[in-house]
DNA sequence: GAATAGATTCGATAGTTGTCATACTTTCAA
DNA sequence: TTGAAAGTATGACAACTATCGAATCTATTC
């Protein structure tokens, strides 16, 4: 989990897929204007092949931190916001002992 | 920041850290029963020698996560809730666009 | 069915990182 | 001042990772 944001290419990418994927309530960016921005457009952000960008993708998946959905040609992704907020509590967890 | 926590080794050093620097208030260890564990202690912890141990150290204070101060012939690592509160800051940006 | 667009997989390579063994520095005690 | 204890620095090496180009796959459109 840290390991997946430790790339600062890996992390661009998860914050522009954090970027592209605000909505309002649930979040699971089922309609394609909530889904924001494909694969593809995610690339373009970054200045990395798009082979590199999916592999970076699939990493960030597999650490359960984005979810990724094919929409005909296009595949979507958003970030999972349970993964963060576990990784918030994590840090709770750690400085409610030490700050406060 | 991520990348210091990416290692697990590492991680397991920042939690053994922070377990043996938990105080009351400011929490910068300056007693030495408050420090907890000197490093040596810490490596106790870890299966890994000292170098590696010393190394990884270093690179937690790099990212800002503890801070190490030299007591007599030992030296006392506590975590820093700065840095801490930091990357809660950020993911909290992270999420509130996303759930709720 | 062929062509096209979007995305992934595969293989290779350069660079990074984690670990160790050894040697060194710093501090205190005798 | 010598000796020991606690950490740190250095250099080396294996393992991992990020990146790319080429090939492949999937879905759409003609």
């Amino acid at each position: 989990m840290f390991k997946a944001l430790a790339s600062p290419t890996r992390l661009r990418i998860f914050l522009r897929v954090a970027d592209c994927c605000a909505s309002d309530e649930d979040a699971r960016c089922v309609t394609s204007e909530e889904l924001g921005a494909p694969v593809g457009e995610i690339g373009k952000g970054v200045d990395v092949g798009a082979p590199t960008v999916s592999h970076h993708l699939k990493e960030l998946q597999n650490a359960g931190l984005i979810t990724c959905t094919r929409r005909g040609q296009q595949v979507f992704c958003c970030i999972d916001p349970r993964t963060v907020d576990l990784l918030r509590g994590f840090l709770n967890g750690m400085s409610q002992d030490q700050a406060e």
